[in-house]
DNA sequence: CTGTTAGCGCGTTCAC
DNA sequence: GTGAACGCGCTAACAG
């Protein structure tokens, strides 16, 4: 049996009226401190938990928000969705979780009953970082974009720097004496490939250097077209010390290639990836240098930003997430 | 502005009594087909949307279920999650996420919460599929355990079928004709490890061979403990046929050693992994013949039960979800 | 068939 | 300080 005690309960045996004992449990101020403590000690006597959908009923907040991913079969929403669930439990927020599968139609619908239940706020994770045109929206409810940021620059979006991921992995390379470097880079459809080659090419620029090829090789994100490209780069004429891989998948593709070619990493040829993630850059044949995107970080300033937008906060438009490099053995 | 349009907005322009409207609206026998299409036009062309909590105040059911997740960052529960959501999402329930972070208490705070909301049912996804104690309730509301099932063998858990696994494991390998099959397995306090081996010995037995080393050999879960072993057994004095990874990650470091000490793959040695995981085994060179554990599929038949159970449905006890071969390359 | 009345549990006036 | 009374939006019981 769940709780049919109700305030009247309390109420009750308290010997007050439902209303003091209203004003008594949520701090209002005028009860004498005596009769306070005579309600409170009643309640937790008789474990009255306030029935919410009461509560609810009549007062503008409910205590929830809605969480949308259009994807939730993606590695990269996980960690973002960690995040943030964590700072939404600490603040005493529940989270209504709906998976949009990357369809329009089905987000729609999803938003439509997370706005009947009356959610507080928005949370909408993207699948990638490219753009995403803003949700419809009937209602005035508060919405925060992580991951893939609003095509809207006035929305509140939070994405991770991906440029300044670029150019912390060339720069580091650079620190090291590397003068010949290349980027082996995933889809180009992809704007946080077309993002990682940019500040790549910012920070050789600065430091007077071109890429090796000239351009960034865009082409797949898996691990065979890593090995690939090394292994062309390595046979091929012009002479390369580092390689940049636009993913960790990339550059543990590149790798293993560099070790069936003998060449040795990083003695001869430094490598970097990005996403730091743990599975591949842990057990790569050195280490991996890595970028962290760090999404978890990312996915709790969102929250945080949402909290405060139902608070009143203004939006702080596109918010471009920290990164930071993590050295190991490759690089 | 939300809808500020209530029922009696409604039956005010239908020229109806609220009672009716209502009635009308919720397909009640007791309305004359007439009046109820009248209600209806009324209710579209205002665009009604009934309020979720004053509906919930005065009804057993919210169309709310808790889905307590132990450990979200954890790369078993998303397909799980994914299915369970969308069973639900498709059956119209909402879902409540809770993430407990491995911690009984933050889980008993948790379950506080999505009780006070009254949620219809709950869904327990653990991180491994060790058993798990079962949640301690107050109220009785229908609860269903994935992944980890709960030591009490008469609530409902949905977990994989590890021996199956181990056994469909063993037998493509003895149909391939192996005969000197050696195991390279997971830590032994994870009851998958210890139930794919079981699995494994099973079909050995059956086929009246015996593993290469008497026993399988626990260890971790990474691939370097795959290639340490795979490097050892080759080199070891014992003939091997065929190795089995307890996961893609032991089976993928050990195709790597493979590699490095010049045994052919699969002509020399057959490779065989557990999880089916995307990523490792599509990359591995030879991609990878893998047992998939179907969790996607778990999810949606626990999500499934769930539903069922909200109707008084009993519980089947423990069930444990097919698993399938996929045979790639490698084996 | 339809309308009137009475709550669901709580917060909030407004008198006392 | 305290309590009686009303309303949130809807559904269920009883009349008509």
């Amino acid at each position: 049996m769940a709780s049919p005690v109700t305030l009247a309960d309390v109420a009750r045996a308290a010997g007050v009226s439902v209303a003091t004992a209203s004003k008594a449990l949520n701090g209002r101020a005028q009860v004498r401190e005596s009769t306070r403590v005579r309600v409170q000690e009643a309640a937790a006597a008789l474990s009255f938990t306030p029935n919410f959908f009461a509560q609810a009923l009549n007062s503008a907040r409910t205590g929830t928000i809605g969480m949308v991913t259009s994807d939730l079969d993606n590695r990269f929403v996980l960690p973002v969705l960690l995040g943030a669930e964590d700072a939404f439990g600490s603040g005493s927020l529940s989270v209504l979780l709906a998976d949009a599968r990357d369809d329009a139609l089905r987000e729609q619908l999803h938003l439509q009953t997370l706005l009947t239940r009356r959610v507080d706020g928005l949370l909408i994770v993207g699948r990638t970082t490219n753009p995403r045109p803003p949700v419809p929206l009937l209602a005035d409810v508060p919405v925060v974009y992580v991951y893939a940021p609003s095509s809207d620059p006035k929305d509140a979006s939070f994405t991770p720097d991906n440029v300044q991921a670029g150019r912390l992995a060339a720069e580091h390379l650079i620190e090291k004496g590397r003068t010949r470097i290349a980027l082996i880079n995933g889809e180009a459809s992809y704007a946080a490939a077309r993002d990682r080659a940019a500040g790549v090419q910012q920070a050789l620029t600065a430091a007077g250097l071109e890429m090796v090829g000239g351009t960034a090789l865009f082409g797949q994100w898996g691990e065979g077209w890593g090995r690939d490209c090394a292994r062309l780069l390595v046979r091929g004429g012009e002479p390369v010390d580092a390689i940049i891989g636009g993913s960790d998948h990339i550059a543990r593709g590149a790798i293993d290639a560099l070790r069936d070619e003998g060449v040795r990493v990083p003695e001869d040829i430094s490598v970097v990836g990005f996403d730091n993630w743990d599975l591949l850059v842990r057990e790569s044949r050195p280490p991996l240098t890595s970028i962290d995107m760090s999404l978890e970080e990312l996915g709790r300033a969102a929250a945080q930003h949402l909290v405060d937008a139902i608070g009143g906060a203004p939006s702080p438009g596109v918010v471009a997430g920290p990164v930071r490099l993590v050295v190991r053995d490759s690089a």
